[in-house]
This record gives structure tokens, sequence and C-alpha cells, in this order.
DNA sequence: CGCGAGCTTGATGCCGATCAATGCATGTGG
DNA sequence: CCACATGCATTGATCGGCATCAAGCTCGCG
């Protein structure tokens, strides 16, 4: 099983060449400093010796299959996860069993942050395709982050950024309509999948309308009539989970239609 | 002007008295070692000399009058503050010009941590009273962090108590009916106020139905309906902005219909 | 006192939820 | 290879909750 032939494999490669280390090669053990995600991920800013500081303690790999979960709502914290390959939703639940999607992860993007407040999970991580990740454990991470502030920094960062994107979704939750919500949604993936070197015009979809819809505050159906409406508005191909965007500035003009 | 003259003032206040420095005593410069907002606020664990060295880089401290902005989008990131006095709500924009609250921050609780991502600050944060923060520069509070673990651990926590919260909100947004949205909203300000020594049964009101009803989703109209609703079912007394909360476990009924 | 900001209340309409049926792709066992 | 089951998606019909529009009302304040 190569970890090549995962993940979102199906999207056209663009710009940025996956690099392989060609001494360490192994799928349970590919250095920071070799990865292809490492402009993405944490190791943004680091440079040699630093990387390999962060090599250290990131030694082990996880295999997540299709539908596992990697932590669930009330696990002991210890560490954060670095998507190496595949994609994630987290979800977190309320008192009485209501469940929503609140993000979904790709590749170089981390997760685990919620557990740290608490040393408890606090939303289920579920792998949408078979998946794996950098396991980091999150005392080393914190000691090494004394010693390194370019880790610091970078973590810090990425902290913050995870608050900004929570608030661009509560304005979505907070204002917008069905339809501008979708339009946000895809335009978010392709900017994320395009950051990943795939095009961005052509995507296939990990996950279900019912997943959208949580994450989305809307119904499957509706996100379903979504869908049909862009395809008739010719801004989009819909063919099942395949999605072609032909008109990415209609979606873009859906989202801020105050500006056309 | 006294500094214990305002806030929530009209509240009762509870079990927690406030502790005064005998010696450092002046509103300008308060020690966070003799500051009663010590066991909410940055240095929850730290100790004598430890605190001493924070007090060092927490120097300054800023009046920010009732309307006012702490700081706005897009202005440039430098520091973190610390609510000392008074009462504040975020802000988030979308580019078409929607604005809604992303959230209110009473005293002890931080803001600003939207700016570490980007440099930028990334909402704007206004004064809904005449308050008081503590300015704590960034570079410095995160050189301090690589020092003493016990900022460093209380730092992240609250960066990820941050996003916890905002996963609340997310699923208040997503998924929950305009009544079930107020009394989530209550018995989250009463709880905090309890937390600050205030009784929680009776609150005062420091923002608008619109900044209500921005920040969850609905307009001020539903908001006005729904504390009329609770009025009605004897949950609440409403009189403008002063609040009696007349039967709590209504209000958590509420919040978890599936638990009743 | 009278103005104005903020709040309440009512009437109406629309967007998205809900209920229900059908379609489509994949997989499995006979 | 077909028949059938299953999970997911689409589409239609109806309903309900909240937005919208429109008056009044309350209270603080110049």
């Amino acid at each position: 099983m190569s970890n090549q032939s995962h993940g979102v494999q199906q999207l056209v490669r663009g710009s940025i060449p996956p690099v392989v280390s060609s001494s360490r090669q192994d799928p349970f053990k590919v250095a920071c400093a070799s990865c292809n995600l490492r402009e993405l991920c944490l190791p943004v800013g680091m440079s040699g010796d630093q990387l390999e500081r962060l090599d250290a303690i990131v030694s082990n790999r996880r295999q997540v299959p299709r539908g596992a979960a990697l932590f669930r709502t009330g696990d002991a914290f210890s560490s954060l996860y670095a998507v190496r390959l595949g994609f994630f939703k987290t979800c977190v639940a309320a008192e009485d069993g209501r469940e929503q999607v609140s993000g979904f992860q790709m590749a170089g993007e981390l997760l685990g942050l919620d557990g740290i407040g608490t040393d408890h999970h606090t939303c289920d991580a579920v792998a949408l395709e078979a998946s794996q990740v950098c396991v980091i454990p999150y005392h080393q991470l914190e000691h090494l982050a004394r010693e390194l502030s370019d880790l610091q920094r970078q973590f810090h960062r990425i902290m913050s950024r995870e608050i900004v994107r929570d608030h661009g979704v509560m304005l979505l939750l907070g204002s917008m309509r069905a339809e501008e919500r979708l339009a946000a949604f895809l335009l978010n993936l392709t900017q994320r999948l395009r950051a990943r070197g795939f095009s961005g015009s052509s995507l296939v979809l990990r996950m279900t309308r019912e997943e959208i819809g949580s994450y989305l505050g809307l119904k499957l159906e509706t996100v379903s009539r979504a869908f049909s409406r862009f395809q008739d508005d010719g801004i989009l191909s819909v063919k099942q989970r395949q999605i072609e965007v032909l008109n990415a500035d209609a979606l873009k003009a859906l989202v801020n239609p105050g500006e056309c």
C-alpha cells in the first residue's frame, strides 16, 4: 500500500511537486524536512537543525481507516495530529445528542487543538477516507517551543488562525442564506486545494450532502437543491460528488452580493 | 473616578472579595499579584516571582470609553489586552459589509488573539461601557512564555478554550431555534458572572437587543419576542436590560430539550 | 418638555425544514 | 449475470419559524 496512492489523488496535480526524502524513505518515517507539506504545516519558517529537533518528537505516524475516529469527545488529550494524507471531519455534540460538523481538515492541517484547554478532547475527529497522521506529543511540543521561537511563533499562528476561521464560520451561519453558504464553502475548499497544488476547478467531495449541511447549518435536501440550482445556472457541473467549477466569479459574487 | 464604581456594579456581589494591593494601589498600576481577576486571567497557576516577571511586561493600562474601539479590523497587531474593568463586544465583518458580533468579553478575559495569525486584527473590539484593559505586548509575552512554562501552558489553554467556545457558538447557530439560543446565551452570561462573584440570578445586559441578535444570528424583534415569551412563562423578569432569572432550570431545559 | 434611541408588538411573507417518493450507484449473493 | 439490498442524492409538496415591514411605546437626557 503506497502512501502516494491515497488522498485527493483524483484531483489534477498542480505546481508543487511532492518532495520525497532520498534516504529515509518509509511510509511510517518521513522527516518533516522532506515532507511536501512542510510549507503548510507546523514546520513553516523553521530551518535545518530546528527541523531535525522537531522530527525527533514527531517520530510516530498513525493510520486511520475510513470511518474510524482519530479521537472522540472525552478522550484524554495527549497529542496533536498533523494530517499527512487523507481527509477528516470534526464533530461537536450538544448534551442532548445533536451533532454538528465543526470543520473539515485536509493534508497539512492540525487536529486536536480543542483538547489543550481541558486536557480532554471536546470533539470527534473522524477520517472520511483512509488517512494518515503525524502524532505530535503535546508536552514535548510545548517543551521544544520554549527553545525554538520559530516553532512557538508558528504554533501560535496556527491557533490564532483557527480562531479566525471559526469567526468566519460564525458569520456564515449567522447571516448568510443557503446558496451563499454553499458558495462560500466551495470557494474555501478550492482555495485550500489550490494551496496544495491542485487545480481547484475540479474536485471530488469527500463528505456526504448531510455532512456538508451539518457544517453549514442546513438540511441535506437544501444542500442538494443548492447544488442543482448552481448546475442549472451554469456555475457548477455536479455529478454526485464530482464537482467542476465552471464559473468561479459567479460563486464569488454569490458570497459578496453587495459587490456586484 | 474610582475604578471600583464601573463595570457590572449593579449586580449583587457574591463570594469572591476584591483583593486590593496595600502598597501599589493606583488605578493605572495594579500588579497582577494583587488583581482580583488573577484566578481568571493569564496569571492562573503562576507563583510569586513568576507573577512579578509577568507584571514587568504588563505595566501599561488603557482606558476605553463607552462606544470606543480598542482596536479595529486591519489595525496592526502588537498586543493582547486583558479586560480589567468593563465590557466589550467583538465584531467580524464580511467583505460586503455585513457585520456580526462574534463575542462579548468581560473582566479577566483576553482580547486580540485573532491578530496573532496575520499580524493584523481581524475584528473590531468595542467597549460597551467605560472600560479599562491591561496591555500585554505580544512579543514580550512570547519571550516570557519561553522561560515560564506555567505562563506558556495557561496561554495555550486560553487559546484552546477560545476555539472550543467558538465551536459551541457554531453549534448554537447551526442547530438551535431562537428561544434555545437566547436561553443558552443567558445561561452562559450568568455562569461567567457567577465565576466573578456575582449572584447570576440578577443581571444587567450591557448590550442592545440588536447586538444580542447579531451574536445569536437573529433579528432584534425575534430576541425581543423571546424575552417576552420567557417573561410570560415565568422564566424571567425583563425590564428593559434588567433581567431576573426566576427559573434557571427551565432555561436549562430549553437548551437541552432532549433531557426533560 | 420633547426628542431620539432602543424596545415591544402585530401582520404578513418567504426561506428553508419537513415529509415523502423516486432515482442512481455500488455491492452482494443466488 | 441478474435480482435485490443499501446508502446516498434528487426532486416535489407542504408547513412553520423567523424575517420583514410597520406602528406604537418607554425611558433617559439635553
